[in-house]
RNA sequence: CGCGGGGUGGAGCAGUCCGGUAGCUCGUCGGGCUCAUAACCCGAAGGUCGAAGGUUCAAAUCCUUCCCCCGCAA
């Protein structure tokens, strides 16, 4: 690595610990690693480190966790590390614009999508859920808004028939990590980048993920619902109820078939055919509250599923 | 001490409350039937019932401790 620089790192979840890593690996100076404060998580409660965290101890990085950048005093640490940039990936707190400006290169952000679509927070899943082809990285250099800043470097991605929110995170994480390292080693090199202001066009917004759309709507078509699945494993899982028992559903596909929305058409060992608003859902992964994820074949050895049975609406089968 | 479910032949489960010969579906192996089959019929093998200790004439089942898995919640 011939020219580095100080890079402090912001980010919290696995996503941004594979960036960190990619950092490291290319020799760059980390002077200071800020993450969110350990939180309550987990069965049991107990106060959890983030993916960054760990990362960041095993490397004996300096290492802060302030509840926010909004005073001074919280942004002690970071102004004195001297970064001549942040990179902030899935941080999960507001950077105020002294925070912004404080870098001499300024705040490069990894997103995992391809600006202006998938803003916010959930742009894996909301890709997958909306059923894109195509998604990426974006490395963007920050400004006031939220994900609106002018891009330096985009690197798509092909969204398979397969992939789930956690295939794709994982795919994406090391497109990110890749594209941060490019982008750092051009900026060491010509300490500036072109950045690319986001065209108006096409902005969405990837809104967070809640509990509340893991129940599975049986009106909506079952094309639509497939991709909820995929969008939706492995967090929250797409969940329904059949006879008072909560069953997330891991994988399916849509397929031919008509009747009752929610109700069960078949089910056999190839899957649990499921009517929908327009055609149909074949589940071939399922789960029950205690036990695992299982095909569908060894699902049913367990909990009986028949046609006619049917799955809860989801006023009724909602937490 | 956040709430809760579970660990039983290779897989998934029942049996545990009310101790007393270990059961079901599937898989495996052998045989039969069939033009044929992942179908059907007959038969067989295969289990320290998560681990350790305790109570008892007798423990998968009751008591204690420990290990592991999972759902909710975050």
């Amino acid at each position: 690595m011939s020219s580095n620089l100080r890079v402090a790192f912001a980010g919290t979840p696995e996503f941004a610990a594979t960036a960190l890593d990619a950092i490291l690996s290319a020799g760059h100076a980390v002077p200071l690693v800020l993450t969110q404060p350990d939180r309550p998580a987990g069965r049991g409660m107990k106060l959890s480190p983030s993916a960054v965290k760990k990362l960041a101890l095993t490397h004996g990085l300096d290492l802060d966790q302030p509840e926010s950048l909004r005073t001074d005093a919280q942004r002690a640490r970071l102004i004195a590390s001297r970064p001549d940039v942040l990179v902030v990936a899935a941080y999960g707190l507001i950077l105020p614009p002294e925070v912004l400006s404080l870098p001499r290169l300024g705040c490069l952000n990894i997103h995992a999508s391809l600006l202006p679509r998938w803003r916010g927070a959930a742009p894996i899943q909301r890709a997958i859920e909306a059923g894109d082809r195509e998604t990426g990285i974006t490395i963007m250099q920050m400004d006031a808004g939220l994900d609106t800043g002018p891009m330096l470097l985009r690197r798509p991605v092909a969204i398979a028939c397969d992939d789930t929110a956690a295939s794709l995170h994982n795919k994406l994480a090391r497109l990110g990590a890749e594209a941060i390292v490019e982008a750092l080693a051009r900026l060491a090199a010509a300490n500036h980048l072109t950045a690319e202001p986001q065209p108006a066009e096409g902005a969405t917004y990837a809104r967070k993920i809640s509990r509340a759309e893991a129940v599975l709507d049986w009106r909506r078509p079952g094309t639509e619902l497939a991709c909820t699945v995929r969008a939706f494993d492995p967090y929250p899982g797409a969940s329904g109820q059949v006879r008072g028992t909560a069953i997330k559903l891991w994988a399916a596909h849509p397929v031919a078939g008509q009747g009752e929305a929610g109700s069960i058409l078949r089910a056999d060992d190839a899957g649990v055919v499921v009517a929908c608003g327009e055609d149909a859902l074949c589940i071939t992964e399922l789960q029950r509250p205690g036990s695992k994820r299982l095909a569908a074949a060894e699902f049913l050895r367990g909990f009986a599923l028949n046609a006619g049975d049917q799955f809860s609406p989801p006023s009724a089968a909602g937490a």
